[in-house]
DNA sequence: AGTTCGCTGCGGCGAATTGTCGCACCATCT
DNA sequence: AGATGGTGCGACAATTCGCCGCAGCGAACT
C-alpha cells in the first residue's frame, strides 16, 4: 500500500498539512501547488491516489482530470473544493473523479473515499466520527472569515448570514468538538 | 428525435405536466410515479431517455438507475430532485446518470441537458462564493445521513445533535442557497 | 476640517428554532 | 411474548436568531 499520493491545492498551508497528515500515516504523499507542476509529479510518480483541488490559483482543476487519467487511467482521483457545487461535482464525476468532497472536511473522509471505492488490501483507520454540524459550522465560519481578512461584515454577506448572528456565534464560541 | 422519453416522478401534477409539454414539443413521452411501473414502463418502451426524480415515495430513485441501465444499457438518465445535496447528485453520476438537477427547473434545462449530455465545460463553472453554512450544513448532513444508510438515529447521534431535531431539519429544507 | 462610508460592538425584543420528554407504532431478534 | 431500536410527531420551555437602532472609529473624498 505504498502506492503514492499526490496532493494538488494551491493553498500551500493546507497542502503541507495534509501531505504530512498522510505522510504520518504511512502513504508515500507528494503535493503540487500549480497545474504545471501537477502533471510533471504525476508523470514522475504516476500516483494511484490523487487528491485535486479544484480551484488552482483560478484555473479550474477539472480540466486536469481528463490529463491526470491519461498519464494513469486507474488512478483514483477525489476532488476537493472550498467552493462546492452540484454542477462541477456533476462534472468532476462525468469527467472521472471518484469523489467530490467540499471543504473542510477530515483527512478520514478522503481516505475512506479512497477506500471504498474498491481494493480491499489495505485496510486503514475506520474512519472517525464525522464532525458535528455545530463543528463544521465553526471550521467553515473560520474559513470564510480568513478570506475576507477578518472582515465581519464581508463574512456574514457572503454566508449569507445576519452579521448580528455571526457576531454572538464568534464570540460565544472558543470552539467545541 | 422522437426517441420515447420516460418521466419517473412520485408528484402526480409535476409528473403529469411534464408529460404533458413534452408531448406537446413533440416528444413521446409517458409517466411513471413509482418504482414498479417505472420498471414495467422502462421494459415496454425502452426509452432512450429518462426523467428520473430520487424521492419516489420515500424509496430512493437512486437504486432505479442501475436496473434502468440494465433494460437499456445506453439511456440517458437525467436525475432531478427538489432535495439536492451534493452526496446524492455523485452517486447518481457514479451510477450512470448524465445530468442531475435540482428542482425548481426549467424544461429547457432538462432538454438541454439530453442535447448535450457530452463534454462538460471546465471554464466557466467554479463559483466565487462559499457555500452558505446553511447549505453546508445541509451537504453535510447529507453525506452522514448517507453514510448511515439513512438511518436518523445513528446520523444524528453522529452528528451529535438531537434526533428530533434532525427530523425537523430533514423535513423543513427542500434547500436553499 | 467636514462629511460620507463601511465596519464593529452591543442592547433589546418578538419570532423562530432547539432541547427534551413522552407516546404510539413498527420491524427484528431472542 | 418481551426486549430492543428505529420513526414520526405533539407539546412546552429555553435558547437563539433576525432585525431594529445607536455610538464609536478609521479611511477616503471634496
Amino acid at each position: 500500500m505504498t502506492e503514492p499520493m499526490l496532493v494538488i491545492d494551491d493553498d500551500p498551508s493546507f497542502n503541507a498539512i495534509l501531505v504530512r497528515t498522510l505522510e504520518r500515516r504511512g502513504f508515500a504523499a507528494c503535493g503540487a501547488r500549480d497545474v504545471q507542476s501537477a502533471l510533471d509529479k504525476a508523470r514522475e510518480l504516476k500516483p494511484g491516489n490523487i487528491i485535486l483541488d479544484l480551484n488552482l490559483n483560478g484555473s479550474s482543476g477539472l480540466a486536469l482530470i481528463p490529463k491526470l487519467l491519461e498519464i494513469r487511467p486507474d488512478c483514483r482521483i477525489v476532488v476537493l473544493t472550498g467552493y462546492a457545487s452540484i454542477a462541477t461535482a456533476v462534472d468532476a464525476v462525468k469527467l472521472g473523479a471518484i469523489q467530490y468532497l467540499a471543504k473542510p472536511i477530515e483527512i478520514e473522509a478522503i481516505l475512506s473515499a479512497f477506500d471504498e471505492d474498491n481494493d480491499p488490501d489495505f485496510d486503514l483507520p475506520i474512519s472517525d466520527e464525522p464532525l458535528s454540524v455545530d463543528r463544521l459550522e465553526w471550521e467553515h465560519i473560520q474559513r470564510v472569515l480568513n478570506e475576507n481578512d477578518g472582515n465581519i461584515s464581508a463574512t456574514a454577506r457572503a454566508l449569507k448570514m445576519h452579521r448580528r448572528t455571526l457576531q454572538r456565534k464568534l464570540s460565544k464560541r472558543p470552539v467545541k468538538s
